[in-house]
DNA sequence: TTGTAAGCGTTATCAC
DNA sequence: GTGATAACGCTTACAA
């Protein structure tokens, strides 16, 4: 429909010869007194298949009928009914995402907003891309134990989900594949029932290691965590490991350098290891920006400074890092991309074009040097920033 | 389906009796074998008008009968086809949520991260109360142009929508309603067709302005308006100028004071007004808490001390204004209950419950003061927060 | 190029 | 308390 004129919609009840159609005499009741394909036909005087093909972009047809199927959906505000299309044709143009509740990530916490920041953007990357496609997206968020209820939706709304990380235990996922196709995100790229979209981690880890070591000459370090069992932050943590090992740093250990992916999870962890031992490793390399804040907080809460005693990177470049002191050192991540590229991805397996489970997809990750691992934070001010983005 | 078990899946491949069905030869392509209510009331040894009533929790069933019944689903690991329902009840249990794309709210800007933040925080809150109540929430961002096939989909796909301040023009509010129960959120309150889900702007902004005068002093003020047409900014520039007035003190007039509640629109009103005078009033009220960073940026670029030369004071507090330099006082809005409210208020009116449009519910805020305005900021240390957070 | 009619998987109205 | 069966609004063979 036309929102833009009102009017239309009292011409739309005085013309529709609603229940014109042959076999029916409805008995339900009816809410609203939709506008079907068979008052557009036979307004237009033409069949009910007519109707669809122009609705379905048919080609073959006399453009003088064309017109005037479109004429009498205009006059009408004929608005398809979706539920009989999938019905129909098994194609609803709907996707789903499935992400984790923010209270499943960190319960207990008060708000720790910026948390949100990941899913949402790319929410908001596959909404958009969704959109741009036809497709409207299907959002279903799971807490403790609504994953199995959240599943059954996405398999009874949608024609694909994607699935974030972590939402989903990982042996359910063949099967979930199996009904509908899938597009894992931010997962380990290891699934060989769903296709995989992830962002690089290795080529920025390697690279932060080497400018520790090289530009700053640390030699001892510690990597804190998200959750060791999130793929992420595996791949961070073992890119990170086996790159200081080939140039005969350490990096401590200890199961205690473990986030949750939270500031407040990394400052208790700091605590926890201030506990055991007083001492630092020289540089602190985290799994995400949130737990960096974190770390930084704790340290110089305990009268380190950074980056003098105890270098510290993050992971992400959320907009925060730009703004505490000292400015973070971190790989800055395309989480809109994220959202889009898996978008992408998914449409085409629904459409056919690709088959589902085909390989993975990585996006690039750029490494971002400011103040928190030594360097001189050479990025413009904020305020520059800003006058400049207004031209 | 449960997703604790992949292995059934095969049961239910082995065991499906699929086209049972007295009066079909299945002509159309089907992509996945998918089971229906045949399949489940064969395998029960009943009809699919006993399936059917499980399915929706008739009661006045022979136990052994559901039963029965029950345990067939589970074994062929049925899932209830949604279009198919849809078509048949007319009632599809998903909730629209429409939106600004970001591109729209703020053009040509690199990225300002945080303006995402009061539409994601309200679609998070409307996810998680949508789902509680068994509803689905389905995403309709809106850009430029794409204002009716958002709400075609709308239309299409969902029972109920809730739209989000200036995604659709007013006029076109009163079509919408009569098609779908809709419920407006931080609208003006004023629409007769549809309830309006808002935060109080009265009560905040009139004890703001008190306190900028009897605890502070000041008597000279601006408002930077987010954008003059939005119900939220024009309330709380009414409602501050009024109490202003009522103090006897002076609020400026300019056009210039419009931000588009952005961080770079507050910098750009903030140049423009020092290009015609240098002298800044005592205090700047700022419509959002972004355009307020903008204003403090902006100030201290240009030599001006916040709060001891010009005060300024935000609205939403966003998790950054507790971290900026100086604090900003500003008035906590609950943004995730706006989203839980409005799929409150929206489920109850797809229920029959209530009545479309009838009336606004106003969600409480609260004032924070911290040091932006010549507070002292008492609040606690961000470390000491989290780790109180921590228990 | 267009029309006829079967079928998609439910719900709901009748009977029994 | 349960079973037949029409109807929901659309797509798609197949026929014309």
């Amino acid at each position: 429909m036309t929102i833009d004129d009102d009017s239309q919609i009292a011409v739309a009840k005085d013309i529709s010869t609603k229940s014109n159609r042959s076999h029916v005499t409805s008995p339900q009741l009816i809410a609203s007194p939709n506008v079907t394909i068979y008052d557009v036909a036979s307004r237009a005087g033409v069949s009910i298949a007519t109707v669809s093909r122009v609705l379905n972009g048919y080609s073959q047809m006399k453009p003088a009928t064309r017109e005037l199927v479109v004429a009498a959906m205009r006059d009408l505000r004929f608005v398809p009914n979706n539920s009989a299309r999938g019905l129909s044709s098994g194609t609803k143009m709907v996707l789903g995402m499935v992400f984790l509740h923010s209270e499943a990530i960190d319960p207990g916490l008060e708000v720790e907003e910026d948390t949100l920041l990941f899913t949402d953007a790319v929410i908001r990357g596959a909404e958009e891309e969704a959109s741009k496609s036809g497709y409207a997206l299907l959002l279903g968020g799971v807490g403790k134990a609504r994953v199995s209820e959240t599943i059954d939706r996405m398999f009874s709304n949608c024609d694909g989900v994607i699935l974030l990380d972590r939402t989903v235990p990982d042996r359910a996922i063949p099967t979930i594949a199996k009904r509908l196709p899938t597009v894992l995100l931010a997962g380990n790229g290891k699934s060989r029932s769903a296709t995989t979209i992830r962002v690089d981690n290795e080529e920025p880890m390697k690279k932060l290691a080497n400018h520790l070591v090289s530009v700053h000459g640390y030699s001892s370090f510690a990597f804190m965590a998200g959750i060791r069992t999130s793929p992420d932050s595996a791949a961070r943590e073992m890119n990170f490991r086996e790159e200081i090992a080939r140039l005969g740093g350490r990096v401590e250990t200890d199961s205690i350098w473990e986030s949750s992916y939270t500031t407040s999870g990394a400052i208790a962890a700091i605590e926890a290891r201030l506990k055991m031992d007083r001492s630092m490793p020289e540089a602190i390399v985290c799994a995400n920006d949130q737990s960096a804040v974190g770390v930084i907080y704790a340290l110089e809460h305990h009268g380190f400074r950074v980056p003098q005693d105890v270098a510290v990177t993050g992971f992400d470049d959320i907009s925060l890092s730009r703004r505490i002191t000292p400015s973070l050192t971190t790989v800055r991540q395309p989480f809109q991309e994220l959202g889009k590229a898996a978008v992408e991805v998914l449409v085409r397996i629904c459409q056919g074009e690709i088959k589902s489970g085909s390989g993975s997809r990585v996006l690039p990750t750029k490494v971002i040097y400011r103040s928190s691992c030594g360097c001189a934070d050479v990025s413009e001010s904020s305020v520059e920033k800003f006058m400049r983005g207004r031209g």
